[in-house]
RNA sequence: GGCAACGUAGCUCAGUGGUUAGAGCGGGCGCUUCAUAAGCGCUAGGUCGUAGGUUCAAAUCCUAUCGUUGCCA
């Protein structure tokens, strides 16, 4: 049966270049989950874009004096460069700048707005006397009232953590002219969020399947009940509110972005499919949507998202999944695009491939708790497990075809040992896959990885290179076995690592491409003459690579 | 301050009531030589953050506490 699923990942902020930390989180599992799905026959469609709004891209404009725009539009063109190169495999990555974007978003906005689910709340604002206008949240600093340190910001305090009102700063003043804030009455649009904490309660009832993480923080918070949250702001960058007299104002950009995920949609069958409608067949109730997001995302995508569909039309399906990861840490310390603290994906690309680090990512992708990156196990797993276990395997085995069959796939009758070995590659389809289809990706990995062992113990077992010279039968009928048990694992691997997949799928004698296969072993045909095979993979230097790279970073940050 | 998650071998992580707690890496020993000095086997190493409690039985459930992280105020 084919499903339509909806595959749906974080918007990245536009203020600074992608690091390892957002591919581990929510791009890399995104991607696996969209391959496996595509493979096994399902339609997806995979969207998301560059967040393009927001305060801390006006900040930055007016540091470096430009314009929003020139900002996102820098950083836009390194996200695609970053998944061009880590071979993410998106239907549409747009922005949320797109006129589309803005024209679905205010069109939400309305239709809410004609329903009573927003309204109008009166609160006090900063505001600068001398350049009259309301000032966000973040451009007034002034001292901690909790640590009583100087420069904390207008929405948080950076040296104590503790998030806060303008108001609550001791001797406030703006940034942009060192002023000092008059707090004025302002009216807001409120989003009347409250009214659904029933209707997303009884959603919630059957979603026993979530991440444990992600269902106990959405109960948590329903049960703590719904507070009703103001959506616009005083700002000049982003999407106008669709109301006379509120020219001067701009929808939030927490809810106009996740917007992102049904504009995308819409876009994608206007612009790709050039069939305005087809986005319908992703946002019905037979669909099924996976929403891959980080940690710090989850009340946006379990509670606030929901209540926007449930308010905006009937019909639109609710997420059927919320795949949160934890963070991704590096080197024993946050990611930090401020602090300069990262890997950049673009940096990685110019020295390294793409599939040792998805490789990587995925066997330490932060599923059950935060989990690190280190150069020095980047290396090991690349030498260790990708070229030693799976690389080596492929090597070996399709040399020794070459060097004393000619290249060419045996025929052969199949005893005990090696049906029994071609049995598990069959059963670790079933399994990986059951763990595909649930998000387990570690796991799913990790079956193919075992699959690899099994491969290489059953070549040690077999001996071939003493049994080629007293039984070629025998050493033929290992040969045969090993083609359908790496015929296997490059399927069992594509999700991950789809470069090296498709090489192997040509290794193996094919020539169109390993997605087209299905999600089941390629059969090899006795007679076949199989090309000359590369290794899959490049070790790598273990003390070059760890003390470049740290003296890299040290350097930077 | 409230809610939630995490704290398990030197390192990175599995394991949510039941035989002597697991994997990979790293350490030690051995086998093998087809293969990118790759592969395979054996072995050492843990009072499962701490303190109480429930239970015939707890890493696993409960309470308290310390630490880390995210969200909210």
């Amino acid at each position: 049966m084919t499903d339509h699923i909806l595959v749906a990942v974080a918007w990245p902020y536009a203020n600074g270049p992608l690091h390892l930390g957002h591919i581990a989180g929510a791009y890399l599992p995104a991607d696996i989950f969209a391959r496996y799905n595509r493979i096994i026959g399902n339609k997806v469609l995979m969207v998301s874009g560059s967040d393009s709004h927001g305060t801390p891209i006006t900040i930055r404009a007016d540091a470096e004096n430009t314009t929003p725009e020139k900002i996102f539009s820098r950083y836009h063109k390194d996200f695609q460069e970053s998944w061009e190169g880590l071979n993410i495999s998106w239907d549409l990555f747009t922005t949320t700048d797109t006129e589309n974007h803005h024209e679905v978003s205010q069109r939400i906005f309305t239709n809410l707005l004609d329903n009573d689910l927003l309204y109008e709340a009166k609160a006090d604002l900063p505001y600068s006397v001398k350049e009259k206008r309301y000032l966000p949240d973040r451009y007034i600093v002034g001292t901690c009232p909790n640590c009583g340190s100087e420069n904390a910001r207008g929405d948080q305090c950076e040296e104590c953590g503790r998030t806060l009102d303008p108001q609550d700063l001791i001797n406030p003043r703006s940034t942009t002219d060192g002023s000092i804030p008059e707090f004025r009455e302002r009216s807001h649009f409120m989003f009347r969020l409250s009214r659904f904490e029933d209707t997303l309660k009884e959603w919630l009832e059957d979603k026993t399947f979530w991440r444990p993480n992600v269902l106990n923080q959405t109960t948590g918070l329903l049960e703590q009940g719904l507070k009703d949250r103001a959506i616009t702001r005083d700002l000049s960058w982003g999407i106008q509110v669709p109301v006379d007299g509120w020219e001067d104002r701009r929808i939030y950009v927490w809810f106009e972005a996740v917007i992102g995920y049904l504009s995308a949609s819409i876009e994608w069958a206007k612009e790709v499919a050039k069939d305005p409608d087809q986005w319908k067949n992703w946002w019905n109730e037979e669909s099924k949507s996976y929403y891959f997001i980080g940690k710090d995302n989850i009340p946006f995508h379990t509670i606030i998202w929901p209540a926007m569909l449930l308010a905006y039309e009937e019909g639109l399906p609710l997420p059927h999944n919320v795949p949160s990861n934890e963070f991704l840490n590096l080197e024993s310390g946050q990611f930090s695009t401020s602090r300069n603290w990262a890997v950049w994906v673009s940096d990685y690309l110019s020295r390294y491939e793409a599939d040792p680090l998805r490789y990587v990512l995925s066997a330490t992708m932060p599923e059950t708790s935060d989990s690190e990156f280190t150069w020095r196990d980047f290396v090991r797993r690349n030498n260790n497990e990708l070229v030693g276990t799976y690389g080596n395997l492929v090597h070996r085995t399709l040399t020794f075809l070459q060097n004393n069959f000619d290249g060419t796939v045996p025929e052969v009758e199949l005893q005990k040992p090696s049906n029994d070995l071609i049995g598990d590659a069959n059963k670790a389809l079933l399994t990986s896959g059951e763990y595909l289809s649930e998000c387990n990706f570690r796991a799913s990995l990790k079956t193919a990885m075992d699959l690899c062992q099994q491969g290489n113990r059953y070549l040690d077992d077999r001996e071939p290179w003493k049994a080629i010279k007293t039984d070629r039968n025998h050493a033929a009928e290992t040969m045969f076995t090993m083609l359908h048990v790496i015929s296997t694992l490059k399927i069992l691997f594509y999700p991950f690592l789809p470069e090296s997949s498709q090489k192997l799928h040509g290794y193996l004698g094919e020539t169109g491409l390993v997605e087209s296969k299905g999600w089941k072993s390629t059969p090899l045909i006795p007679g076949d003459k199989l090309p000359k095979p590369e290794p899959l993979f490049q070790k790598l230097d273990e003390e070059k690579v760890v003390s470049d790279e740290t003296q890299r970073m040290k350097k930077n940050a």
